[in-house]
DNA sequence: ATGAATTCCTATTGATATACTATGAATAAT
DNA sequence: ATTATTCATAGTATATCAATAGGAATTCAT
């Protein structure tokens, strides 16, 4: 949200976000590596550098974000990945949990950074 | 679901479930004496003794059941428990973890044992 | 060229939660 | 009296998470 909020004129350092949003340089950095690894945004290195975003805040979900810098969002492992139990032959709550990640991913990938600024 | 498919004719011991289901008895005590502070159980001491489900099997939803093994279903603790933090105010994402919380318990509030007996 | 501001990379710490083990007391059936 | 059980509580081992830390690489401004 920092980022789209401050556009893409020039970049946002992490140094400025972090001050912000209460939290340490050095914890955001890490944050904001992920989110660079998945090419989600663009650094721009050098005094004067930052952050901006690759894309416009419409193509970001929050189901895109979270799994960026969260991992799975599967309540239980052998839903989400190909990582079923020993037990999972006879295992009535598997269906549970298989609803519960299409309730979750629903939610999660039907906001957009988009909405979130609109929330505002 | 052990203790539903056993009926109320004789209880049932955690030594019995525990071998079933691979699981300690050790480690299943201390689950299902969540279980039975909550009322959803009764248990029967001393020898032939056990535990019985002190309803029917349809009147024990999975959230129910989730919610005293394992607590707050609530992906953070701001939307559960009037536990907001410092910056709720202009927080545009709480939004994301209301429709989160709702989704999550929609899901495990419609579930109920009976139906996890019958989807076996 | 030099210094300052930044990202990048990786290691480490500390706190907490979780799954599980362990010990023994209380209770009831035989 | 013995045995089978629940009940209560303490302890352990591991993993995860949030956060801190140090310093290398890069770029801008002068």
């Amino acid at each position: 949200m920092e980022l789209a909020l401050n556009g893409n004129d020039r970049p946002i350092s992490i140094k400025e976000v972090a001050a912000r949003q209460g939290i340490s340089d050095k914890y955001l950095e890490q944050i904001i590596s992920m989110m660079s690894s998945a090419g989600y945004v663009r650094s721009i290195r050098g005094a004067g550098g930052g952050y901006v975003l690759t894309e416009t805040p419409d193509k970001y979900t929050v189901g895109m974000i979270l799994r960026t810098t969260e991992g799975s969002l599967a309540p239980v492992a052998c839903v989400d990945e190909n990582n079923p139990c020993d037990r999972v032959e006879n295992c009535a709550t598997t269906e549970v949990w298989r609803r519960l990640n299409t309730a979750i991913n629903d939610v999660v990938d039907n906001i957009t950074l988009q909405d979130l600024i609109e929330w505002r």
